[in-house]
DNA sequence: GCACTTCTTTACAACGTTGAATACAACGAT
DNA sequence: ATCGTTGTATTCAACGTTGTAAAGAAGTGC
């Protein structure tokens, strides 16, 4: 009960005609009699032929596979992401495989380095918990060696290197939400998401515009405001804005550096009778799906989702085709989306 | 700058051995002298090689990869279950390729004939839109021809053939839901989340518990309480609610057939001023993290998603070492989950 | 010293595919 | 007739890897 093996030469045979004949029918080669291709496809039907791709792209030197790494699948930003990646590759006829780093820097440092060489042509990288450094490390590394495969950041232009960027304007994008907040009268307006860690850049950045915005709105910087989180999921924004309010530190609105940070916040907030937006206005980033169902509907900043997969799987393919050119960086565009959260 | 391809020729011609030497180093086997291994590894180093995994499946008649085929990536239910089944597949070795159905008939039907071939060992397939029928078809096709690729089915056991499946009891489970509703001296409760379709299955199965305890409770069958869904989108939910409601059927509850309908059905009940679960009970179904901060939380039936990973992956493997044995069913665990939803 | 085992390494073939080179017609133009 | 040209089909080698068989080295027991 064990699978016969179906190769060319088996359709070869029951078609009475050479390997490479039987390969030219399958690639679609021009010169062969309509005969023949007849014979040949009827063949192959017979015997349910299907091409080894691991053959195939041994020969070739490609496989057609590329890789979207990503920090961890069930957050809902990734998840769309990954959505519109595998649409938009399939358009162009390459599978994507998904790695999740589960933003651990030990894995995100593999994904660089390229440890599933020869298995996939490229990768479509967001980056997490990797600092700059260690990607220069990674990159520059071994002159002689193999040239980094070829890579699509996603993010902030924070890496040098030989890749292509994708970026989001995160410092503008987090000062527009800031400065919404402000407009609404609100004065102390916290900021849920900052990281520690040096290598988190996007907190770092999102950090930065929440500063700018609190000094074009003139409002005061506040320690007790800024809330670090250890990672970006809906309970850190719940534990974040209960200890906020247990601080004292009496918020009237609260910038989420992303919308699970303030799904959780909100539900705190819910939770301890707080009205929102009365009593404390709330904005995220990302805008995913959950944020236009929520009660209230979630203010946030909306980046391109759709471009930025388009873009990736693009810029991705020019690489692999020629990796000779010079590194590009496209700026991706987001917008303000004023839901219920602020009022809208 | 092209990049050098790197074998283990070119470790071998460095390192003053033959090929399989090094490659049984690469494989860690046991007889190789220290000082051979010590001066292969450096060599494997300095080249930075690594093995190319088109030759090695190309040889060896597998890939280490597996398919998992789900309707859409960016529904949580399914994002979360893909992340568990990485998860588990990377314990054993195995890398994950996921494929994205969109619950399509067609593209449901290519998974199932294996269009990935000798790309992939085998698929653990969610089918939404694929009947008994089809899949029979597919399975029975051609006697001569290779048989089907190993696969695990999820979902009821509704698909005879030679798949294993891993079936959660959705007619107990939506039973279990929908007496949960009526304990709570509901009268008239709703079901959210019927599909037309004959290949609906779950929709079927779920539709069916709803039915077994509405007579059980003693209450009676109302055609305007059932509301038939396009998909299981929160927009579908909310979509739902709002027809229910103008409809003048006046539920006092609802079970829907999964969590993003009831997000859905409840957006659209809090913005019109009902109060859940004063007013409306709602009780869902797959217990995805959004339900655990949603305001109110969500009542809901918890398939064990850790182990219906698990066992998915486990099943598929032993079916890979032997594909012989005799298809294999195995029960997954639920449990009603009470939320606030129902006024946990 | 000899046969015997055990350890270590090697040569070779094969997995299924395709690019390059080539053979063989058939054809029109010289 | 001869020469190129074009269309169709074939042969051969190679992609990088590993299983098999076997060769060489180094002991072990008699």
């Amino acid at each position: 009960m064990d699978r016969p093996r179906v190769g060319l030469k088996d359709v070869a045979r029951l078609a009475g005609v050479s390997v490479k004949t039987v390969s030219n029918v399958v690639n679609g080669y021009v010169h062969v009699t309509p005969a023949t291709r007849t014979r040949v496809e009827a063949a192959i039907k017979e015997l349910n032929y299907r091409p080894n791709l691991s053959a195939r792209n041994l020969r070739q030197g490609r496989t057609g596979i590329i890789a979207l790494a990503v920090p961890e699948l069930d957050i809902p930003y990734f998840a769309e992401l990954a959505r519109l990646v595998v649409a938009a590759a399939e358009e162009r006829g390459l599978t994507v495989l998904i790695d999740q780093t589960g933003a651990s820097r030990e894995r995100e440092q593999l994904v660089a380095e390229g440890f599933r060489a020869h298995l996939i042509d490229g990768v479509i990288f967001s980056p997490l918990a990797l600092s700059s450094e260690d990607l220069a490390a990674i990159w520059d590394a071994s002159p002689t060696s193999p040239s980094p495969i070829p890579t699509v950041l996603l993010g902030e232009r924070v890496y040098e290197g030989p890749a292509d960027h994708l970026v989001v304007d995160n410092v503008t994008a987090a000062k527009e939400a800031t400065l919404h907040l402000a407009a609404l009268g609100r004065r102390r307006i916290a900021a849920i998401g900052a990281q520690d860690d040096v290598a988190a850049e996007t907190s770092r950045l999102r950090l930065a515009g929440y500063r700018l915005a609190l000094e074009e709105a003139g409002l005061p910087w506040d320690d007790r405001l800024v809330v670090p989180v250890e990672a970006y999921h809906r309970a850190d924004g719940a534990r974040a804005m209960a200890r906020l309010l247990d601080s004292g530190a009496a918020p009237d609105a609260a910038f989420c550096f992303n919308d699970l940070l303030a799904l959780g916040a909100l539900r705190t907030l819910l939770e301890r009778g707080r009205s929102v937006p009365g009593d404390v206005a709330l904005a995220g980033f990302d805008d995913i799906e959950d944020g236009r169902y929520s009660t209230p509907t979630l203010t946030t900043i909306s980046p391109d989702k759709q471009s930025i997969a388009r873009q990736a799987v693009d810029l991705l393919a020019a690489r692999m085709a020629s990796r000779a050119s010079e590194p590009r960086e496209i700026r991706v565009p987001h917008r303000l989306v004023v839901r219920e959260s602020t009022g809208g």
